[in-house]
RNA sequence: GCCGGAGUAGCUCAGGUGGUUAGAGCGUCGGAAUCAUAAUCCGCAGGUCGGGGGUUCAAGUCCCUCCUCCGGUACCA
């Protein structure tokens, strides 16, 4: 495998959820889904793979929703992690763990990380004048001011952008700001922060991205559209009372921002997952060497994040290990508009899991992830794809099989005698489609491995249908039974190879043929595992119908 | 405005370095089959590849231009 001779161990992260909401299917299609796919295909080939992920809980944002809703920031990010920390879990993804950037460590994590910068001089720092307004006592953000624009005179222009005329502004231009949270009128006043040389990076950054010759070429070309503009210097502290103190005495009020410190929670939960089995130092392993596979999966929005001001920040760290790839993807839209929290478009996950397979679900989402462009969620593919595909495709085949072998073979797998060429032929197609499928995995094409999985049980439909077992029962049981044999050995190889998209099905799958997890591995989805006479249990319906009814909504 | 991505069959999507009749799944229609959740299998039909211009023996693919959508644009993350 391809991991075998270079890495050794693969660290796997999901973007971090921005805990002010409920996560949606977006954040599933973008960044969750694939990762736990990819994860969960890592430990059937046997790797060394753990699998991070949490809630980004700091913030402008948070504080901003919890005076919408009037709660503490702490009450709402409280409500927000555990929600969808539950959701994710009701739809399988399989994290290793699923932890928060509120924590201790990764507190302390990310004052290191400042003081570790700090120490090399390679922070300095900047006075610049800001909108403040007395009546909040607080810094604005400058999405947070709105006045009239220089430029057009439209009189609702945002501090960064003014929507009519589409100038980009800046809040100190803006003729009679006020505040967005209370209307009030906001004084000037200087404040002094931290700054982080990003452009010092910009060749090493330079460099290391060109050196990536098989990243998806979006991700690419968006960096290299960053350097052509030449990267600046940002400023890493905020006047905020949300977030992470600076670790030094004279700077009451500022927190390290949270752009900075949020990629950082990918390192504190590691830190966290060991520490839970008793040996914190561990997490070195897979942060501190060379021969760790870093895998970033996130959405296009959060790309310059993981592949620019990351990667730099780790370079100046100068003891971590840099991303091996970024598998963006785009966006998944909901009946042809982009999801939404703010404007309520969005299908939530705790609204439809209850409701639908959690499989199925992963299904419609995989079958169309957004890997190369922008994608369209409807709520009649989800139907047709559970009804036609799965339930009709998988679901029908299993059935079928299991009902033979229970009406003819007393519900047990019977003998395989002397196979004629087209069992030997769907049997070396196992053995193909094993392999095939495992290179779309290793190489981050999701939808091609999702397909390609379907293909061999449309093969296994044709060889039913061409050996007519229900004939052949009535002359030959024999020979009937090598038919069934080979169909329930498909299953088995079902049960595997589907596990990385449908887990849920896939562990039924193993229930109903009476194996254990154990042999969930993927050298053992070619391997005709069930013996002669091996008692299977009774059939389940793996899929039921979803009727027209259940979508209209 | 600037940077990046996208626009391909009724629907959802694939189509490195330009090369014979542009692909798949689903849907539609026709046929076969009847073991099975009326589920399967075979076949037909369906596209002037967003518009316009150009390079070339040859363009979905390269160049120019225009339109539309998405992301970013450094203080949302």
């Amino acid at each position: 495998m391809e991991n075998s001779g270079k890495y050794r161990r693969i660290l796997v992260t999901s973007a971090l959820t921005y805990a002010n909401g409920d996560t949606h299917l977006g954040h599933i299609a973008g960044s969750i889904l694939p990762a736990d796919m990819y994860v969960r295909y890592c430990r059937l080939a046997g790797y060394d793979v753990i699998y991070v992920c949490g809630s980004d809980e700091y913030g402008t944002a948070i504080e901003m929703s919890a005076i919408k809703e009037g709660i503490s920031p702490k009450e709402i990010v409280d409500k927000y992690h555990f929600a969808n920390k539950k959701a994710y879990e009701q739809l399988g993804m399989s994290f290793d763990i699923y932890s928060r950037t509120s924590t201790e460590t990764h507190k302390k994590t990310a004052q290191d990380f400042f003081t570790n910068l700090y120490n090399k001089d390679l922070l300095y720092q900047k006075t610049e004048k800001q909108l403040y307004s007395e009546k909040e006592k607080r810094f604005l953000a400058d999405r947070f001011v709105i006045g009239t624009c220089p430029v057009c005179g439209f009189e609702e222009a945002r501090g960064d952008e003014c929507e009519n005329c589409g100038s980009a502004l800046s809040p100190l231009e803006l003729k009679y700001p006020r505040s967005t949270i209370t209307g009030d009128t906001p004084v000037v006043k200087e404040s002094t922060h931290f700054y982080f040389p990003l452009s010092k990076f910009q060749p090493k950054l330079e460099e290391w991205i060109n050196s990536k010759k098989d990243w998806k070429p979006n991700v690419v070309n968006y960096c290299k559209g960053w350097f052509k503009t030449g990267l600046q210097d940002r400023a890493i502290t905020r006047d905020l009372d949300w977030g992470v103190p600076l670790p030094m005495d004279g700077f009451d009020g500022k927190v390290i921002y949270v752009w900075f410190e949020a990629p950082m929670g990918y390192i504190s939960i590691t830190k966290e997952l060991f520490a839970a089995k008793g040996n914190e130092d561990k997490y070195k392993d897979y942060w501190c060497s060379d021969d760790t596979k870093l895998v970033h999966f996130l959405g296009k929005d959060n790309i310059i994040f993981h592949a620019i001001f990351f990667p730099a920040m780790i370079m100046a760290h100068g003891n971590l290990v840099l991303a091996e790839n970024v598998p963006a993807n785009e966006f998944m839209n909901l009946e042809g508009s982009k999801q939404s929290k703010s404007k309520g478009h969005a299908i939530y996950v705790k609204d439809v899991v209850d409701k639908y397979n959690p499989d199925s679900l992963r299904y419609a989402i995989a079958s169309n992830m957004p890997e190369n462009k922008d994608t369209d969620f409807y709520w009649k593919d989800l139907q047709a794809k559970n009804n036609n595909e799965l339930g009709a495709i998988l679901g029908n085949f299993v059935n079928r099989t299991f009902v033979f072998a229970g009406k003819y073979f007393d519900g047990a797998v019977p003998e395989a005698g002397a196979y004629a060429e087209i069992d030997i032929n769907i049997i070396n197609s196992i053995k193909s489609y094993t392999s095939s499928i495992a290179s779309y995995y290793e190489n981050y094409k999701f939808k091609d491995a999702l397909s390609e999985t379907m293909n061999l049980v449309r093969d296994a439909n044709k060889y039913f249908n061409d050996t007519e077992p229900w004939k052949v029962v009535k002359e030959d049981t024999a020979r009937c039974g090598t038919i069934i044999n080979v169909c329930l050995q498909l299953c088995n190889t079902f049960a595997i190879l589907f596990n990385p998209v449908l887990p849920f099905t896939s562990e039924k799958l193993l229930r109903m043929l009476n194996m254990p997890v154990e042999n969930l591995s993927w050298a053992n989805a070619e391997k005709l595992l069930l013996p002669a006479g091996h008692k299977l249990n009774p059939p389940e319906i793996l899929f039921r119908k979803i009727e027209d009814s259940e979508i209209e909504q």
